[in-house]
DNA sequence: TCAATAGTGTCTCTTAGACAATATTGA
DNA sequence: TCAATATTGTCTAAGAGACACTATTGA
């Protein structure tokens, strides 16, 4: 009965930082609909196995990638009886962070192949409304780290402030100013130095921090 | 089956601003579950008769309350099985703006009484988790207008700068300062001057303005 | 010493908030 | 003229951006 209950599903835009660079996880489809597109990691709903939409993401990710994720955040959900040919559907859209040293995400079940892509430059033609939804996703990341935000689930136990701020500077796509940075997280509760250690190398050594116990993105 | 198929639903909370005061409408409901209970307007969604679930949104509001409704935004979607007695349920929440001019609502369908409420001080126990929805909703209209965007679907078509001041002033539940607000606003293009027309009384006379053609809140 | 990066200081410009001054009407 | 509200001007403090300066290490 298509048009008695809508087919609920979510999909995920995973974001990582390698090389300085921001990277989205897209995986190659091994069934249909739009079998060998590529398209955000995402699945359907299974109300007897889910305790909500965002636990639902939360399973499909660990099941197509394996990869266990510590930070999604709603976007928004997109409906219509066209975005999907199955018939009457709806989406909820999350965006998630995964350290760059975690990132090592093998593909699961359903699943041919997975890429870490350019969210800005997609090599690939997306399936469904995805090109919308990565768009939408990667919006909302850059309004939180505009204001103010820090994404500390993109880096690893210890980093330097320098690391933050390569961070933000691969989701905003554009050069911050290092005074400036440093002024606007000097107080900021979610840093805590890490005393006595710090990162060595050929020049002065920089102060390792880490996130604050109870901090959320 | 309840486990296989989540109900979907929607829920509005639709503002408005009468005597420079803010007020949501609410709802009491004639039928389980909750009967007797007041809570924001939703309703089911129906794949054969909405577009999508914004739609369903506006469809459920007119047959509740009889009013149609200039703007809806998207807040989020809760979900889970225990949110709503009849089972595993989402619900994607929306807030609304609807001119004070035009709140004269009605109870419809389903309503034995509808009631225009401050949206802080809850002088009703509402139903279901629509407390928290209440105040996800106030939220995201509150940062929507701390962002600068300026809630023209609140007044009637020709309106003062005063005007836009109280409306702002009201959904923030704080006063402004009057030459700090007019400075920001000086230059947005939604805001249309109308030559020649303003409103007047025992004082000064002030300039109508109304809502550009493309304006979207 | 030098190269390289960490971390800080300073200057300017913009903007928000507070507050005051001026403007224009009807009565 | 007065009361009342519209509209504008000024002062100050805080913050962002640009840029340069100092600090500290390994080689």
């Amino acid at each position: 009965m298509k048009t008695l209950f809508p087919l609920v599903t979510t999909d995920i835009a995973l974001f990582t930082v390698k090389d300085l660079r921001l990277r989205v996880l897209l995986v190659k489809r091994r069934n249909d609909p739009s079998h060998g597109f590529w398209a955000l990691p995402g699945g359907i709903l299974r109300p007897d196995q889910d305790y909500s939409l965002e636990d639902s993401a939360q399973r499909v990710l660990t099941r197509k990638t394996k990869v266990n994720i510590p930070y999604l955040a709603q976007v928004a959900t997109v409906s219509g009886p066209n975005r999907d040919p199955r018939g009457w559907s709806i989406s909820t859209l999350y965006y998630a962070l995964l350290p760059c040293n975690q990132a090592a995400a093998v593909a699961g079940d359903t699943i041919e192949a997975i890429q870490w892509c350019d969210p800005e430059i997609p090599q690939h033609q997306l399936a469904f409304d995805h090109p919308r939804l990565l768009e939408m996703a990667l919006s909302a990341l850059r309004q939180k780290v505009e204001r103010g935000a820090l994404p500390l689930h993109l880096l690893p136990a210890k980093f330097t402030l320098t690391d933050v701020q390569h961070a933000c500077e691969a989701i905003m796509g554009r050069r911050l100013d290092k005074a400036a940075f440093r002024r606007q997280i000097k107080d900021e509760p979610a840093l805590q130095l890490v005393p006595g250690e710090f990162l060595r190398g050929p020049q002065r050594p920089a102060q390792f921090y880490q996130a604050a116990p109870a901090f959320q993105f």
